[in-house]
DNA sequence: TAGATTGTTAATCGATTAACAATC
DNA sequence: TAGATTGTTAATCGATTAACAATC
């Protein structure tokens, strides 16, 4: 079904929002849409959609446009959101709990299994129907459950103990939220960074050129 | 000091990590390194290195490398972090609380002023100092008190109604953990979006394709 | 058939890497 | 001075946009 050329991460950065925007046209009954259509209600260029949508073979029809339900179902497959990947969650703070009760890892294709966490005070404590389970606990545990990902939401020093363990138990899919750099040391992996301490700077950077530039027009 | 070139967004992304390793260096008592040094330990080209602090002026010293102090310094000035931008935070719900709790907002050019939700059940409760007020005192708020950036950590549809207000009052800086799309309306704001569910499917979209090329492999 | 709109190729733009003269 | 390393220009690579033939 879809062809065989590797996508660019700068289109599967673009996916989600696709996926977003066939969603509410779907919920609103629009069954046919075209790439200018479209492009218009996303603030992108028909030709962008056009080439994204392309190098997942040929979803439209000429003169015609796209099938929205059926260009949905298409994304949602490459997206792979039909997918069960057993995940665990690392970290039940602030940041962990949050994760826990805002995102919807069921329709993103993730199953949450386990919740880990050191503090001692919380540990046993259930939280969204899981026990949390001491960390110690981990190596036994992901020798015995095959996990595909794991979420770290731990500071940089617990997410670099954890994710050696996690490693040599065969996980390669990491969401992580901590600073530690899997990447450098872990090639074969796939990990997705949320930098939020990040993200804030480069909002700081950007407010702070657009206050330059404006007091440099004066 | 800094040159007059607008810096592009490939850059400013950067920036926040290079941020990191040098703090790293200089907690570690190094106080000079070389673009080819630093490229190693961060995983990057020295050629990006040093065409990206070029951006903002000569920092380096040929023959020698760049001061680690002396960058550091420069970095968080271009970033703007000693600046206090006034910022509130808006949904006081699972992911508000985390990011309040969380992220070092002082460290990143912000002084968070208030914080709002219209939870009638939390609002006058106390949270990290500061007391939820009521979502309708918005506006009011906001034309007493000058704000520069909102974080707006709510579901879309009241994202969509606070930026409104936010933006009638001059707010022109947001954290946006909603799935609204600020952009598309406002076009002179400073936006950075953190989409978690996208990221999410994004890991999910990488996990499959990871798959689909070892299965093909084989 | 004529109009619309895709799929795809070519042109442009921007970002990254390589090379090297300038200079500490 | 000689060696090291930057700042900067040139070459490459990739991503976006434009154009248009194919075709529904």
């Amino acid at each position: 079904m879809s062809k065989n050329k590797k996508i660019s991460m700068s289109v599967v950065r673009r996916l989600p929002r696709y996926y977003r925007f066939l969603l509410e046209l779907k919920n609103n009954g629009i069954y046919r849409i075209s790439s200018q259509a479209l492009a218009e209600k996303m603030g992108a260029s028909a030709s962008q959609i056009r080439q994204d949508l392309n190098c997942f073979g040929g979803f439209g029809q000429q003169g015609y446009g796209y099938d929205v339900p059926k260009l949905f179902d298409e994304l949602s497959g490459i997206l792979g959101l039909d997918s069960r990947y057993s995940a665990i969650l690392l970290g039940a703070g602030n940041l962990g709990r949050a994760i826990l009760n805002h995102v919807d890892f069921a329709s993103r294709g993730f199953e949450l299994k386990a919740v880990f966490d050191k503090n001692p005070e919380i540990i046993d404590s259930t939280i969204n129907g899981l026990t949390i389970m001491n960390s110690d606990e981990l190596y036994d545990y992901c020798n015995q459950v095959k996990i595909d990902a794991a979420f770290l939401c731990l500071p940089k020093d617990s997410a670099e103990q954890m994710a050696d363990i996690l490693y040599n138990c065969g996980v390669r899919g990491f969401w992580n939220f901590s600073h530690y750099d899997l990447s450098m040391k872990y090639s074969d992996i796939v990990a997705e960074n949320v930098h939020l301490n990040d993200s804030l700077m480069t909002l700081c950077c950007c407010i702070t050129e657009n206050r330059r530039s404006e007091n440099a027009e004066d």
